[in-house]
DNA sequence: CCATCTTTGTGCACGCGTTCACAAAGACAT
DNA sequence: ATGTCTTTGTGAACGCGTGCACAAAGATGG
């Protein structure tokens, strides 16, 4: 999982678990394929194994909306399209400012996964001076200047993060100050934020990180007796990692 | 959480929970900032503090390392780093490769914090012809016809998949017969692989659902008797969701 | 060498999430 | 109308993860 929710530590919203939000998404899309082939119905089972999940988890999700399917029938495709997305609040148009327009901000502006699902990208901003003006995915990139203005003016609430670890807290905190209230992190920090507000991250380097435990478990797990790795002892209190320092900072353009 | 493991349902990899490995990171992170300013220890407090947990929490991922603090005292910041690196099998180093060279892989290409961590970018590689031989983060794009030999010359055993949903499978399929064993998915599609492999896979829209439903419960809060919304009994099975298809695919360039 | 003080390591209890397994509900055929 | 068959919805059990709270360990000072 690339993500983990900050604050707000095991509040179950409205009867709904935290697990099962995170997954009607995942359910979404599979369903919205299945409309697009003007399939009528599905069962637990077929949804199940579309989204890559169990079936029983699946029927245990969807009894927290509501009682939604037909017995020896399945589910109502459009009808359940339809009440994920209000579940989700995808049936409201949500603006979206990005802060950092480097190559990440970037991948994010072109997204297409965004508009569909009831976001708009409301405005892109960048610290670099060099950048204001310059269109990226047909929106100009505005000066951080302006990033109070432009929240205040569309009523943005949720923020998307893509500058260096650096800058994040600041942006941050100027993004909270301005009235957002849910914050999407790809910067690799912490963020401190006031109560009320919700921080999702994505850090690239911790998936990899993950992945490479496994392999390296596997790897020992073929050669059982692993020669040379893991000695008994090590000297204590003495190893200097000879990883070089980097101090996080993403390669991703200033903002 | 952008992410969330495939397959290997509760496998406890040799006595580390899985919740705690996906929290080394976090904590590695924290050292490595406190190493540079050479801080020699620290205590479970002040370094949950800095990695956003709870003390507690983090003495018990520790506990399952070993001892490595010294009561009265902290934990010593360098001996740490390394512990913890060597566990997440850092200390190797991983070649990497990046299909699908569109914004988000160049990005990807270009992010530092793969490079300090271990990782090294063997290959970027794209199926538009027209990329073959263009430098990105100083290093030419392949053709994907090279795939196979790419991954068994390099020895890669984890790809990173950046392609649109649509060609996401294929390129699995053909990564993991080619050897890779470990995959990054950043495509809006659910990946069947063969048991041993694993995927891990971070989804921006997803994320952005999940932060627009909280928001949009914390709005319906402030409105307590929200009026309008959520009629007490929509018609049945006659919904069209006014919601563009889409498909999910991706804005990220083709593969 | 002893007392005090700090901080770790962990036993324990609790709650969330997952999964099994089955009763209830409805469709459909006869 | 009745029986059969499919599939949902959920009660219950289990396991993992979290957090409390404290005993044990060791440092430090006298």
């Amino acid at each position: 999982m690339a993500t983990g929710r900050t604050h707000r530590p095991a509040t179950r919203s409205r009867g709904i678990p935290e697990a099962t939000v995170a997954r009607l998404p995942l359910y979404l899309r599979a369903l919205t394929a299945l409309s697009e082939r003007s399939v009528p119905t599905v069962s637990s089972e077929e949804l199940a194994a579309a989204a890559g999940v169990n079936s029983a988890k699946l029927r245990k999700d969807f009894s927290y909306l509501g009682s939604y399917g037909t017995r020896g029938v399945g589910y109502d495709v459009e009808y359940l399209v339809y009440q994920i997305s209000r579940e989700l609040g995808l049936t409201q148009d949500w603006p979206v400012v990005i802060v950092g327009i480097g190559n990440l901000g970037a991948a994010l502006a072109n997204y297409g996964g965004f508009a569909s699902r009831g976001f708009r990208v409301a405005a892109l901003i960048d610290a670099d001076p060099g950048m204001a003006g310059k269109p990226v995915a047909g929106i100009p990139v505005q000066h951080t200047d302006e990033l109070e203005k432009i929240i205040q003016d569309d009523g943005v609430s949720i923020g998307v993060i893509a500058t260096p670890a650096g800058a994040a807290q600041q942006v941050c905190d100027r993004l909270v100050a301005a009235g957002v209230t849910s914050i999407l992190n790809f910067a690799p920090t912490v963020l401190n934020v006031p109560e009320g507000v919700d921080v999702r991250k994505v850090d690239l380097s911790i998936e990899l990180q993950i992945l490479a435990f496994h392999e390296q478990r596997k790897a020992g797990e073929e050669a059982a007796a692993d020669p040379g790795v893991a000695p008994p002892a090590v000297a204590r209190k003495q190893h200097s990692t000879d990883q070089g320092p980097d101090g996080d900072v993403p390669a991703v353009m200033p903002a």
